[in-house]
DNA sequence: CGAACCCTTGATACGCTTCAACAAGAGTGG
DNA sequence: CCACTCTTGTTGAAGCGTATCAAGGGTTCG
């Protein structure tokens, strides 16, 4: 009961030339993306004008690993899965998404970058990307975007600031990895996404998905939930799960 | 037989007051840090105004972790270690270096960025770092920085495209840890440091930093190295490696 | 209804860690 | 010089943590 709203959308297949679509970007994303100090007039305004809509349908192909790499990308609306294609056979297995099987690592929600780093250096792309629901994505040209720094040197040190967010995420990703077994990562997450003096958690997406984040299969997380709800400290029904015991997975995770 | 040189040279203990230091750094270590293409004179004039150079004798701390990060700190000579504080005992162990014991994650050697994220957040830093033998830490103070980069736009990029760069490390980081066993962490380590057309590596690092890198136990490197061994892809002597079969060890590490 | 999902549960297998013991230098002091 | 200790790397045995494989139940949809 009460499962996250996926999947139901079809893609809507709408005609659009794809390259001029001039409803504008809501304010409200470029805050999500370059942070919460709002961005000058004309800032948002050189912004605008060098954005890129392209729509994907589920499954679809946002980039591949190796593609050249001249836009920074963003997610508008929906969830993009950032991960390797397992190169299933080099022939053609053609189904329904693409290539072979999809090996899911990371997925980005909402507003919110996708690769903001590829663009600035020669190479491609290193990571495949992969709509794992109707979703919008946002492109800016990086030779766009140098010029506009060039113009806002404040908008330079935001996007600085993105890119160092994002290095601290990924080493504490790292760390994780390296220091955590897969209880901790699972109390630590909880604790992350709970409402700061925190009790329900409403899952934004399949459980598949959570595992693939924290880097275990399905099983293992079914597992642990069981283990964390027979322990008293978590209350799971359906997509929806309470934290009984803060304090308790809070040395949990750390611990 | 054939170590490397570590652990030799004894802290000299030099008296100099910390502030003024007014040897100049080589134009080489902006390039190492900065990027290849040279920086103009003006701008390196401005780096070498806010410059400050510490030198740290082994197992001296460099920062630890939710300290203020006021600085941008690259590692001018030696190696430093990321990782974090194992919090031996509350009170005071204190013994030759400091506290508990320190769990290293990932080693900084020569001159290379040690932080340049977390100046540019509010947050403190993140990770603890540690001496692992004498070294010289070059500190740069984000505000000054900040000033600097206003009057050249195109230092703004160079510093994108380092914080760019370690984006795609640490994610390349994640994705091996998340989905390559220890063996293939070890071959795709191997060729990276392997000489372009790649016969012989000299270990840089004691084994057992290495093993940290890899996010193993030192154990389980050496049965990694013997298993290698065995198979005849590689020639173990001391801390020289010598490959032996390139092409196998790309399967091995890519498979 | 059957098909296609998703999640769960159990049995088993494998990778890696942990603990303990030991060999081989390097530094130290008698 | 030797005995002593400290450190580093190696090897073996045992055990934990997850993955893998297989099976079953619950939905949703055609």
């Amino acid at each position: 009961m009460s499962l996250p709203i996926l999947d139901k959308v079809l893609t809507p297949a709408v005609p659009i030339p794809a390259a001029a679509a001039p409803l504008p970007v809501p304010v409200s994303v470029w805050t999500a993306l370059f942070g919460p100090p709002r961005l000058a007039a004309d800032e948002l305004r050189g912004l605008q004008e060098l954005a890129r809509v392209r729509s994907l349908c589920s499954g679809a192909c946002a980039f591949k690993r190796g593609d050249p790499a001249d836009t920074l990308v963003a997610v508008l609306e929906g969830t993009v899965g950032l991960g390797s294609h397992a190169s299933g056979s080099a022939t053609a297995p053609a189904m329904p998404g693409q290539g072979g099987q999809f090996q899911l690592e990371r997925a980005i929600h909402g507003p919110q970058w996708l690769d903001n780093s590829s663009a600035w250096l020669e190479k491609g792309r290193t990571q495949d990307a992969q709509a794992l629901m109707p979703a919008r994505l946002l492109e800016l040209p990086v030779s766009g975007m140098r010029v506009l720094l060039n113009r806002h040197p404040v908008m330079s040190e935001r996007l600085l600031q993105c890119l160092a967010q994002s290095v601290q995420n990924l080493t504490g990703a790292a760390h994780d990895l390296m220091a955590k077994d897969a209880q901790k990562r699972l109390a630590t997450w909880l604790l992350q996404r709970s409402p700061a003096s925190g009790e329900e958690v409403a899952l934004r997406e399949r459980k598949r998905e959570l595992a693939a984040q924290l880097a275990i299969t399905p099983e293992t997380l079914s597992r642990l939930l069981r283990q964390l709800m027979s322990a008293g400290l978590i209350e799971v029904r359906g997509y929806s799960i309470k934290l009984l015991n803060l304090a308790a997975l809070q040395s949990l995770a750390q611990g």
